[in-house]
DNA sequence: CGTCTCGTATGATCCCGGTCATGGGCCGAA
DNA sequence: TTCGGCCCATGACCGGGATCATACGAGACG
């Protein structure tokens, strides 16, 4: 057997409080993967074999609409990815695609059993996972009803506030979406997304840049989305 | 102090596990309450001081939209009522009102906390609930996108499939919601909701009844929404 | 170099569903 | 009985946004 990396722990908060031992012995049985810009961690309909933890890249869970897709959640470095469906021992009922080039620690669903078993603290933190993921959704779920233009504003509003960069001419928020990306996530087609962002982008409140976006006037968007 | 009523553990899955010693411990430091329909148990914004359990009764829980309500679920017996909120320590994200007359067993915060301390099982017990909600929030949040015809049929497909009782004219629904809420939870407003219920009344798809709904042809429905 | 594909952009058209207005049945209060 | 609410129902109107069609720039590749 050729040497192995070392499985980074420590960037993904639900694993950290590990203690040695415990990591000697899960080490051998996680698996190291990378995934390339738009491949396929799993599909819908999958069989939940391992649950994947996200240690670099940003993946995308993918629910398949009557019609259009919708992108339920954007997952950062550090979260679990695909945990429902392999605690409920069911398929996963959403497809995850990398956003970027992407590496996971993957354990088998079995391991990941005996490791709960094990940790009940770590099954706290699931769980204190999972109640934000719950409310953020039921927000989501609520903003649903408004106009397009609202949502996307809102879409914008979380994105900066959640991983924006302050700068001098604005807010950026390095993260690579199409415009089908933007339209999946806020439940629209491609054409009216790319409407708004156009007209946005000649009012000077939002700019599309090779790698994410700037935000150049947060009170555009307020204004159109008041936040609570 | 008067002789209270016992309090209804086995009603209620999630502190059904516990043992006659914890049962004697929590009982003096629950309180029972009743809600006549149409009570309010708590409302958005309110700290969360209570985590309460349904033992008799339906609940809705609701947030208020930027422009229209939007019911978020519909708990039934047996099913915690505020659970996130309690357990993020935040106050209630939504507001919860009685679709029945309901009963409740309401456990101050603190002492839930400690039961949690004190019974992993129950955390595991939670982790299911919660995941199961997760995966429900998320099929909605992606149906969200198609027609309210399509909306509507679903719902009434998932509610017989909840809550149906087969009869020899078709299935029954025994759960009496006004036009209003059936707008609610759709996403619509209360003229297109009456609309698309009187026309299917009309094609003899579903029925109101005084107390609930009987859907005629299972199958009108599912041809409009194919389950899945 | 052409051309093929992919993402972005914009206009024309049409329809679902939101809004406004009106009316009817039912029930409890005066 | 009459009045005032509340819920259900239906019609007229109009606008946001989906759909269809077309076009343009950029990178990939023979």
């Amino acid at each position: 057997m050729p040497a192995r990396p070392p499985i980074p722990f420590n960037t993904i908060p639900i694993l950290a409080p590990l203690k040695a031992e415990d990591r000697a012995a899960l080490a051998p049985l996680c698996e190291l993967r990378a995934y390339e810009k738009g491949a396929t961690l799993f599909e819908e309909g999958d069989p939940a074999l391992f649950i994947h933890f996200l240690f670099v890249g940003r993946v995308k869970i993918v629910k398949a609409a009557p019609d259009r897709d919708l992108i339920l959640e954007i997952l950062g470095p550090g979260e679990p990815v695909g945990a429902v469906a392999v605690f409920e021992e069911r398929p996963f009922p959403a497809s995850a695609i990398a956003l970027e080039p992407c590496g996971t620690v993957s354990i088998p669903e079995r391991e990941f059993f005996r490791l709960i078993e094990k940790r009940p603290e770590i099954t706290r933190r699931l769980l204190a996972g999972l109640t934000m993921r719950l409310m953020a959704l039921n927000r989501r779920l609520a903003d649903m009803t408004g106009s397009v233009e609202y949502r996307l504003a809102r879409l914008f509003a979380t994105l900066a506030e959640r991983l924006g960069k302050g700068r001098p001419e604005g807010t950026f928020v390095a993260l690579h979406l199409s415009r089908q990306d933007i339209a999946d996530l806020v439940g629209t087609t491609i054409e009216t997304a790319i409407r708004v962002m156009s007209r946005w982008q000649k009012e000077g409140i939002i700019e599309t840049a090779k790698d994410g976006f700037l935000i150049r006037k947060m009170e555009g968007l307020r204004e159109i989305a008041p936040s609570e």
